[in-house]
DNA sequence: TCAAAAGTGTTATGATTACACCCATGA
DNA sequence: TCATGGGTGTAATCATAACACTTTTGA
């Protein structure tokens, strides 16, 4: 087939045209667990539904940014993590097309005025993740893929970091890698795998006011734009 | 926003519909290393382009059924693997709008009578994966994607195996791993791996007409289904 | 001085590597 | 009997896991 064919074909009607929606599951780590965001979103019959935050393409913005401004519009201006992860397609009663979804996650730290000024109103909330009753059956596939992901992610590249503060002790490590494994870590182990990376730099501080030990802080021995790339990590768990 | 919102919004101009390209690049391992089938496109000026495999998404077709339906069209019925790996956005010179094109990888082993003759009639050809310079840079940026995900998948799952015959020789994974991951692989070592994992069972057949000690076959011990699920494997090179 | 969590040390086991070596086959 | 590649064996090294132990802190 060649270029002339491939225009013909554009115009012939069984080619179609689609509206392309943007899924981002935006995860954040706390206390109690790995969350991620959902926004509330209110149907024709009155009726309350939970959603991945998202959007839909919209002409002069690029997927990416597409993507970038449901983060910002969700936690506002920071340093956060983004990455594709596929292409959804879902049958829907709604149309013999498929729903054409591209499905993202972010891995964010802070939490943006504007946002707690939402979840207050009731417009947003944080769900653990493994508490996903409240969403639909798309957005659960979408969720599910990028659980998936950030789990073979963190035991190759330094991404995890980005759900931890600028500074962290190696308990707040062990924490994040417990909680989006769902396994027990072994704290001896893991301290001498992590320390063997060269990843962390000590910074000669240590947590104040609690009550035991007080344990060293660590910050990334990376750039920002290192930790994209770092591919050091070879965690087997 | 709620529903309505988004019905609303739908119509309103700043949301633009698509044409949505699905890319194919469909790889078969040969004697002298991995290949990649691209296709020819000779464009308005008559110069001819060569492309990896591709189509737009129909109507009443899915994804999947778009991507199995731009395999079969080249390399004919088989139980080939076939495998999203993302959305990729391009900007060009034609459009304000981003391309949407959403990447596949295919492992195929058999080759049909019909690629042969589109081989033979040049509309088709195999090229090393390390001899894109014929391809534009868009192919090539879906090309160098599908082949990172190949070498991360065949180190964690059996779907490598999709590129060998139903029977095959310890020397072909060797090979497959090989000119897939680009290293050099220590014979004994990769075989005790190989024969630990349980994944092959031993066919009791020799090569024969061979001018050396004749090789055992094996074959896969997994069902077709199971091989995309296998996680069993856990090469680290 | 106690509880709690930080942090260290030790040992057994298993995986990986780098080889040397033997075996079967056709020419 | 030779060349070629299939196939086996072994010892050193490295990574991992399991768990006991010591240290520091506020209460």
């Amino acid at each position: 087939m060649n270029a002339r064919d491939e225009k013909e074909k554009m115009t012939v009607k069984n080619y179609k045209k689609y509206y392309i929606e943007i899924d981002c599951a935006i995860f954040n780590l706390q206390e109690d667990g790995l969350k991620v965001l959902v926004v509330k979103d209110i149907d024709d019959l009155g009726v309350t539904h939970w959603r991945l935050a998202h959007d839909w393409l919209k002409k002069d913005k690029t997927i990416l940014e597409t993507a970038s401004g449901i983060l910002k519009r969700c936690i506002g201006e920071n340093s956060s993590y983004l990455e594709q992860v596929k292409a959804f397609g879902f049958t829907s009663s709604y149309s013999i097309k498929e729903d054409i979804s591209i499905g993202y996650y972010a891995l964010v730290r802070i939490i943006s005025n504007d946002l707690e000024k939402h979840i207050a109103e009731g417009h947003t909330k944080w769900i653990g993740i493994n508490e996903t009753s409240c969403l639909n059956d798309k957005d659960t596939v979408i969720l599910n893929y990028c659980i998936q992901e950030i789990r073979d992610s963190i035991c190759k590249t330094a991404i995890g970091f980005n759900l931890l503060p600028e500074k962290f002790t190696l308990a707040q490590i062990i924490h994040l890698y417990k909680e989006i494994l769902g396994i027990d870590i072994d704290k001896s182990n893991f301290r001498r795998k992590i320390l063997a990376t060269g990843l962390l730099s000590d910074l000669y501080e240590k947590e104040e006011n609690v009550s035991h030990r007080a344990a060293r802080f660590y910050k990334l021995s990376l750039q920002h734009q290192e930790i994209l790339l770092n591919k050091e990590l070879n965690f087997h768990f």
